[in-house]
DNA sequence: TCCAAGAGTGTATGCGCATACATTGCCGTT
DNA sequence: AACGGCAATGTATGCGCATACACTCTTGGA
């Protein structure tokens, strides 16, 4: 690890200029073959790589894009360094894993889909992606340091604070993702959550003949969340049913609050036909419930979530919900980001994604 | 979006040198407290955010940390942006999912985890990641993009050519996942594979006294394939047994290629009494055949996995396996490079993680 | 044969910041 | 009263590259 060479090493090197080592970079058809060649020898040799930074300076742009998502809270702590490197502990260990109760990952899963899209789409636009995870307070100071490095930023929502958003909105592009509140203002992605809802809502009334409902959502300030109610709400008055009569549980988009649900309907005088859930987790968290009651789903109680996470698909029954295309977001994402750099006068545009509602045996004779 | 203010703004604004502006973001401490606060009145005011390209020239280093995974091949395009702009398809559509295969993510999930845990260790030590996937003859070209724009650069065992990874080592610190094959050379971190495996089989002979054993392995190329028949391997060995006489089949690490897998040796003379898997993907496909076929497991036949992922705890049965701690390893692997760039001159390191041998239901009575 | 028009290359500059070093002002000492 | 020492701030420079502009050398047409 000597001191790194620049262009001026290899322009010395080579025998010319290091605006000829810049042209041969950037600009290859400019230069002629011999002379190109002759560079790209130096390039080799001497194990040149160009400085980001001083590309960035000079370009005055960076080729990199951010992903900003709201954090995982749950932080605990690892040992450190020096307790791995020295570690004596066995190699191995044997846990006895029998039976025990199926927790999938939180909401992991949904940003994992979203960053690989999103990674994917840049990575063909010629864009490194630079990922942070949001923490609490910090969120605005994380968000302003990335924002210093990249020339676009995509933001989830709620990971971070409105006023720190419109700051960071004057210096550089930002593209919403799954937030409809903030339509208008910035470029946003989102999906069909009301539609996808109400679809649901509508099968599970008009085909299955089911009236007796429970809803179970999730945390209030979700804007999702929010969306998926407004649908069912909407398929329910076109019906001329009473919303305000569902019997409705809210939870925290995870699978323990789902059996608490689920444990809660089973307690009450009598069970609903339909238990329609705001996301997979607590849909599967229900059906953990009723499976353990011995309730039959889908004979007796009909279960839906909302996400189409693949556990989902693993449940027995497996989980009927609406599928959102996740992956999708995030490609999406980056293209309104392309194209507000190639127009930054553009209007702000907005991309609502279709959804799969996908009837499965938690819905349907098996 | 007018144009960025600089530190020469933001010190004209507040009546202060460059030199004061820049000190007040890096070293406040060094600042009076009344000039520091009228700095920072002014860079609100400004909205000033700083240059991340300038800031790592002058500083020279960048302050960022390079992922680098091996591609997903698959690559399917979407449609380009005008089409999702216009696009004038409906909202939602129904599918009908009844009996549909579960085929999980591919390796996906591996590298979700490993990205996780990464990200979080990069964070707590106020690094940003960027991330990139390799793609095919490109890598090395990417990869030397990115070094040319991190600190210091983690990549994932097989993902960039070892001449390629060479040249940049020359520059920037390398730090390799799961790749035993580099022990020595640089810093690296990979799991126990070798003594997980050896585990799961004298678990396999000794404890459920199985010695009719076939074994699905995966792609020659894979480092960790190689340490887990290897541990394998020598598990047989000390108990007198021929590993040349067991029925090998190799798969691509997939669900499907385990599929094929299982399908092969139901249609063998015997079923063996219990098969060990690479990965877990493929031990999930042999118990799809199984299930199929109407075997039962484990009654007529054992079946064991390896990797620890979601899908194995889904299954039915679950499926016995050897849980690596992926999210342990990305945070081992910026651990590692902290130190590196602490002490450019120590010798290199090597982590080993680890692992936990889960038995489930396709290996116990249940 | 002479010149205009490129093609190919070199020179000079600035991108925005961190920081070494210089300068100033203030306080306590002698 | 003069001075040393330190805290606070300013001045000047360079980080490594892209690029506008200047310059030289060919080449083809008149």
């Amino acid at each position: 690890m000597t001191k790194a060479p620049t262009v001026y090493d290899v322009a010395a090197d080579a025998g010319v200029s290091i605006a000829t080592v810049s042209r041969v970079l950037r600009r290859p058809e400019d230069v002629r073959a011999s002379t190109r060649e002759r560079v790209m020898d130096s390039v080799r040799d001497l194990g040149y790589v160009p400085s980001g930074s001083a590309r960035g300076l000079a370009a005055r742009r960076t080729g990199a894009l951010g992903l900003y998502f709201p954090g995982f809270d749950a932080m605990d702590d690892m040992g450190e360094l020096s307790d791995l490197l020295a570690d004596a502990s066995p190699s191995y260990s044997f846990v006895d894993d029998v039976g025990a109760a199926p927790e999938s990952h939180q909401f992991n899963l949904y940003f994992d889909e979203v960053l690989r899209g999103a990674e994917l789409e840049a990575w063909r636009r010629g864009f490194a992606l630079t990922v942070a995870v949001g923490r609490g307070g910090l969120a605005a100071d994380a968000a302003r340091d990335m924002a210093g490095r990249v020339d676009g930023l995509l933001v989830l929502a709620q990971s971070v604070p409105d006023a720190a958003l419109e700051q960071l909105a004057r210096r550089i592009p930002i593209v919403v993702l799954a937030s409809a509140a903030h339509s208008g203002a910035f470029d946003s992605v989102t999906v069909s959550n009301h539609e996808g809802m109400h679809a649901l809502t509508a099968h599970v009334i008009d085909d299955l003949g089911i009236r007796d409902i429970a809803y179970v959502a999730g945390p209030l300030d979700s804007p999702d969340d929010n969306d998926r109610w407004a649908g069912f709400e909407s398929a329910l008055l076109e019906r001329g049913m009473d919303p305000g009569r569902v019997r409705l549980r809210r939870g925290e988009f995870t699978r323990a609050s789902g059996r608490l649900a689920g444990a809660y309907l089973l307690a009450s005088d009598a069970m609903p036909k339909a238990v329609i859930c705001a996301n997979d987790q607590m849909g599967l968290g229900v059906l953990d419930a009723l499976n353990e009651a011995g309730i039959r789903v889908p004979q007796e109680v009909v279960v839906t979530g909302f996400d189409g996470i693949e556990a989902a698909n693993l449940s027995s029954p497996r989980l009927t919900t609406v599928h959102q295309p996740m992956e999708l977001v995030g490609r999406a994402a980056i293209q309104l980001m392309q194209r507000r750099l190639d127009d930054p006068e553009a209007e702000p545009a907005s991309i609502r994604l279709p959804v799969k509602v996908l009837l499965r045996e938690s819905s349907e004779g098996s």
